[in-house]
DNA sequence: CAAAAAGCTAACGTTCACGTAAAGTAAAGG
DNA sequence: CCTTTACTTTACGTGAACGTTAGCTTTTTG
């Protein structure tokens, strides 16, 4: 049986307002029952708004979010949608990528950073990173 | 001898518009000389322009962005902030490495959505990936 | 040399992603 | 039973990141 959640549910495990929440549903990235006038998600929605907050720290706009997701949800049946389908997830692989190399460079420039601090600083402080 | 650049050069080569480089210059992210009224750009600025669109393209806010390029920029004697700056180091470094985890995730869903259409539309197109 | 092109400041306009306040309903607790 | 507490809709407010328009100077070009 699926598990159901309030908005403050929601809104308490992804550390954003309800507002928030009902924001995204008007945007029509969430889309959950109602109970009267309440409103009951459920387990898509959970997932839904997983991907929003993942969406968010890769610096995303709902817009663009909006698409992610839809990459997930549409069942590709018709070919001829199929073929810009395909090329909308290239188009995102391709702006991943360039992430990936943005992140790494500066992670390299951070990390130097890092140690010509520890370094003026002595060895006295730990560096919470695990070997 | 140091390249120079007017405020044209460098929108071009970077897609904005002037207004945007104004606009950065504003947000004292840009210190352009002056000849007369006009901007001069030098190497300097073209480096901060560059970090500028990475840090765009990485989902930074223009003040965050701010607070990397100081990172880069300062040149931290003062051993009482060292250690704050070692702080903000870290913590830029751990929000980075969230990110590299996400864009991880979200691409090996898109291979896998990608491997999908691949398969429904024939091996007929090209993947537009070198092996 | 006249006109188009490039640059400037100043200021108002716009979109996104919510924040916040108002005013009302519904359920739960002391 | 009354009053918190949770939830609702409606609507105006807000900060960030520019876009756009106006009005003026400077430079380049046919």
């Amino acid at each position: 049986m699926e598990p159901l959640y309030s908005i403050t549910d929601l809104a308490r495990e992804f550390k954003v307002t309800t507002r928030t929440i009902r924001y995204y549903e008007d945007k029509n990235l969430l889309s959950p029952k109602r109970e009267g006038q309440r409103r009951i998600y459920g387990s898509r929605d959970h997932v839904r708004l997983r991907l929003i907050m993942r969406g968010k720290r890769l610096g995303f706009s709902i817009e663009e979010i909006q698409g992610l997701i839809n990459l997930y949800d549409v069942d590709a049946t018709e070919s001829s949608q199929l073929y810009k389908f395909l090329e909308m997830i290239r188009q995102r692989q391709q702006a991943l990528r360039q992430q990936q190399i943005d992140i790494s460079e500066t992670l390299s420039e951070l990390d130097k950073r890092e140690g010509e601090c520890v370094a003026l600083l002595g060895n006295t402080i730990d560096t919470g990173r695990r070997k």
